[in-house]
DNA sequence: GAGTTTGAAACT
DNA sequence: CAGTTTCAAACTC
């Protein structure tokens, strides 16, 4: 295996030259330019979305991804972007760190992947490991942001609780990460949020002083873990998480150690994941975000590219792990310093998710949420993408199961955590937008050790890292699947992680350490031949790599009922190809139907089907539009029809749930969490399936959230109201989807002023909107939507039953159309958005309205169903702190908006 | 943790 | 397209 190291180098060449221009970028002086509102949207949105990648990739299939680039999202972006990058920022970061300020001390650890790149590179060894790195940069700016919003302040508490490691040590050099920042973040966070981040303080590795950093463990639960400080949330969901760090973080490690060393001069240490960003960003804000920036900028992301940058976002993992580490590094350079000593425990703020008006850390929401994870079929990249697009939130919610099950699971649990960490980190950072936290926060992983696979090897063996890993590492499996952040992990032993048998490959995402993979390619060492095995794939099925779960548009009966959400069912959701099950009567995970926690179609060809999402047959009508796909089933013809209008494209319309990104799987716990039990609730987290990437999604991606686009506040701002309505829907789906942090995302995105959250509420309005446009205005919203750039093209066509059941289908115009449309980068967004609005009036018909969107899962959704409403009271807060920009939306104009989305639209424009 | 079962993916 | 083999996850013990 090549180390990605090797890839490195050249990249590193280009990153530094990158770096430094990073800093003068654009993107870097956007971001600063951001108002510090925007920075939370903004962030989020820009990362997830506008990064390129972020949003690319959800959608984009891993095609996508490969035909623009080979690459995969996440991991592999991780690992090659963050390796390499890190490699070539690392010394130019060193340099640039120097520059970066380091904030305090402050080191948050997180506890998720990205820990583990810290950690092991502290510790690799060191018992705990500590770790932790944050994900991704694009996570801590977000973090940064969110927490440059607030922050007070405060110091932030570890967890002691945490697991494990909380000692981590934090290799110092990894882990510092302003604690300001955090704490900033707390309470910009926490403001909104009830939770409290917890951080914990490395304990044991610490080992060092090295650290000084303290670590921050995210407490997944922090509003349970919250006890601890007021001052910092806890999250301790992590604790473990650390440990694992993902190969990311061995790749981090690798890279750390010189770099952290160097960093460690600098002061920082900083492996962040996004989380930690997230967290970092708090404190530092101001300060950090400069720092981060320049830090970043430097060490991160980006320097290289807002893709990059972007990408954390959106890729998971891989995004989280680079930029993570990027970032955490810059992070710690700034925190460092000081720190040193440690403050040990600092609270970070997860990102803070606006929900209901209300920040939540992420970390809270997904403490609260148990999310199994998102089985994942396929969707892995969706999810993942979804993830991070969607928002913290809902990445939280993943963390904190993960961290759970981590802080139990052995070591390959605990990859597997950390994995979900950093994805959810990363998500989280998108969702807030963060800036650039300046913190690194640190993952903890506790077991730094465990982590690494394979994989880690690859990474490991330019890092030298300590693969620790085991042997027991085999592991089996640990759940390859997701890792509850969606984060996948295989176990491949024969298939080399090139064939679809990889979850991993199958996601779209290199194989990182929490794999337990033999002769692993699915590395960005790699990439030229996990590219062309895709394509290969691909030709033989070009939707191998779409996601599997496919929204379809039922039409219920109970579409009235849909505020319960009822009429989400997973029903609505349906296998791309179905399961062929015939033993396990589509009741147990060997079910990919189930597992995707959606029922039975008739596509199925399965026997005795007893799929408690809905069996085969049962459903009424579902009609999946896919774009090409052979399955092209459509709702209505007119529908249809009106797709294919609008769309101009070719194919593409996929009835999937309009936010691509919320596929994430991470989605909501509850999604998953449950699989016979709440189909109802699983169907979001099918969400991740919603999104195919691969095919439109792709394009769509672009569209949903283009760096400039809607989700920076900016963009929001020109969002014309009209888009508002999209923007509803959008968030609308998102919610449904996955829960509320996703949506986040997605929503920022597209929404960015919205919050998010606020979107959401909006529902209804897009029920409305959809209701009274289906039949007449599709074709009118379509154009709508285009226009706006948002990624709906397709507009909620669905019914009501649809939108109720949160999940709206959407068409998703893959072509050209739309897409291209979306391609473009946010002005043309902006300009388009007028248009559409125009061609929405005359389309939409708000006659229709549906009763009341509802449709929002259950249990956020019913949270979120108030949520949503209360949403828009969000939003509208949201609103004003991007006032100036968001043309978009008014708090008034909201409001009217619900009763008749389509006036507004009209009204606005 | 090892072994078995299961069904998707890959192959023919 | 169907049948078979391969593979890895899910599951059981």
């Amino acid at each position: 295996m090549d180390s990605p190291e090797s890839s490195i180098p050249n990249r590193a060449t280009t990153n530094a030259s990158e770096t430094a221009p990073a800093q003068d970028s654009p993107i870097f002086s956007y971001i600063s330019n951001l108002s510090p509102i925007q920075p939370v949207k903004a962030p989020s949105v820009t990362q997830g979305f506008p990064g390129l990648n972020s949003p690319p990739f959800v959608f984009t299939s891993p095609r996508l991804n490969v035909h623009s680039q080979p690459t995969f999202h996440k991991r592999a972006q991780f690992p090659r972007t963050s390796f390499a990058k890190l490699h070539e920022q690392f010394e130019d970061s060193k340099n640039i760190v120097t520059t970066v300020k380091r904030p305090e001390k402050l080191d948050i650890q997180l506890s998720t992947r990205g820990v583990a790149s810290g950690e092991k590179v502290a510790d690799s060894k060191s018992p705990v490991g500590e770790l932790i790195q944050s994900p991704s940069g694009s996570h801590e700016q977000f973090l940064e942001d969110i927490v440059n919003a607030d922050s007070p302040d405060p110091k932030f508490s570890f967890d002691s609780t945490i697991k494990k490691s909380e000692h981590n040590d934090q290799p110092a050099d990894a882990l510092t990460c302003s604690k300001e920042s955090l704490v900033n973040c707390e309470h910009g966070l926490n403001s909104g949020i009830n939770e409290e981040v917890t951080v914990s303080p490395p304990v044991t590795s610490r080992q060092t002083e090295e650290v000084q950093k303290e670590n921050i463990l995210i407490n997944a639960s922090a509003a349970e873990n919250v006890t601890k400080h007021e001052d910092g949330v806890s999250v301790d969901h992590c604790p473990k998480i650390g440990s694992e760090l993902s190969s990311d973080n061995a790749l981090v490690d690798q890279d750390e150690d010189d770099f952290m060393t160097e960093n460690a001069e600098a002061g920082h240490t900083a492996p962040l994941d996004q989380s930690s960003h997230l967290l970092t960003g708090s404190k530092v804000n101001g300060k950090d975000n400069e720092n981060f920036v320049a830090t970043s900028g430097a060490t991160l992301i980006g320097q290289n590219d807002l893709k990059a940058f972007q990408n954390r976002g959106a890729r998971r993992r891989c995004l989280q792990f680079g930029d993570a580490h990027h970032n955490s590094i810059s992070n710690r350079t700034a925190q460092d310093p000081s720190d040193g000593e440690g403050e040990k425990s600092l609270s970070l703020e997860t990102p803070l998710v606006p929900i209901d008006g209300k920040l939540y850390p992420g970390n809270t929401l997904n403490s609260s949420i148990k999310i199994p994870k998102p089985s994942g079929i396929g969707l892995h990249l969706n999810s993942i993408v979804n993830t991070v697009q969607a928002g913290s939130g809902a990445i939280i919610n993943v963390k904190a199961v993960q961290w759970e099950s981590v802080s139990a699971t052995t070591d390959g649990n605990k990859r597997e955590s950390n994995a979900c960490v950093s994805a959810d980190s990363a998500t989280a950072l998108s969702t807030h937008l963060i800036k650039p936290a300046i913190n690194s926060v640190i993952l903890n992983s506790k077991a730094n050790k465990s982590n690494l696979g394979n994989k880690r090897k690859s990474t490991d063996e330019g890092s030298g890292l300590v693969v620790i890993n085991d042997s027991s590492s085999k592991k089996k499996r640990m759940k390859t699947m997701d890792s509850g952040d969606g984060c996948k992990r295989c176990n491949c032993k024969r298939s080399k992680c090139l064939k679809l048998y990889c979850d991993c490959f199958a996601a779209g995402i290199y194989c990182a350490e929490p794999c337990a993979c033999q002769e692993c390619y699915n590395r960005p060492e790699y990439e030229d031949t996990v590219i062309e095995t895709r394509q290969k794939i691909e030709s033989r099925d070009p939707f191998a790599f779409a996601p599997r779960v496919v929204q379809h548009i039922i039409e219920q009966p109970t579409i009235s009922s849909g505020e319960d959400g009822s009429n989400f069912t997973p029903a609505s959701a349906r296998h791309k190809k179905g399961c062929k099950c015939k033993k396990s009567m589509c009741l147990k995970k060997y079910c990919e139907c189930y597992q995707a926690n959606v029922g039975c179609s008739d596509g199925c060809r399965c026997e005795g089907c007893k799929n408690v999402y809905g069996q085969k047959g049962e459903h009424g009508m579902t009609k999946v539009i896919f774009t090409g796909e052979d399955t092209q089933e459509t709702i209505d013809g007119s529908f249809v029809e009106n797709c294919e209008i609008t769309a101009s494209g070719s194919h593409a319309y996929h009835t999937e749930f309009v936010n691509p990104h919320n596929l994430t799987p991470p989605t909501p716990a509850f999604q998953f969490s449950n699989h016979g039990k709440d189909a109802s609730k699983a169907w979001f987290p099918s969400g991740k399936y919603f999104q195919s990437p691969e095919s439109g999604f792709t394009h769509a991606a672009p569209y949903v959230m283009p760096p400039g686009s809607p989700r920076n506040s900016d963009n929001n701002v020109t969002i014309p109201d009209s888009s508002k309505d999209i923007l509803d829907l959008v968030c609308f789906d998102q919610e449904s989807h996955h829960g509320n942090a996703d949506t986040v995302d997605e929503f920022s995105a597209v929404c960015p002023h919205s919050g998010k959250m606020g979107h959401l509420t909006d529902i209804p309005n897009l029920q409305k909107w959809a209701d009274n446009s289906k039949a007449q205005s599709f074709s009118a919203k379509r154009n709508y939507l285009s226009g706006c750039s948002l990624v709906w093209r397709g507009s909620p066509i669905t019914p009501m039953a649809q939108f109720s059941g949160s999940k709206v289908l959407q068409e998703v115009e893959f072509d050209s159309g739309l897409s291209n449309i979306m391609q473009d980068d946010t002005p043309e967004i902006l300009k388009d958005t007028s248009t559409p609005l125009n061609t929405v009036k005359a389309s939409s018909p708000n006659k229709k309205r549906v009763s009341p969107p509802h449709g929002r899962p259950h249990g956020f959704s019913s949270s979120s169903s108030a949520g949503l409403r209360n949403g828009r009271k969000f939003i509208l807060k949201a609103v004003p702190s991007f006032p100036p920009l968001t043309p978009c939306i008014d708090s008034k104009t909201l409001d009217e908006e619900q009763d008749n989305i389509p006036e507004n639209l009209s009204v606005n424009q």
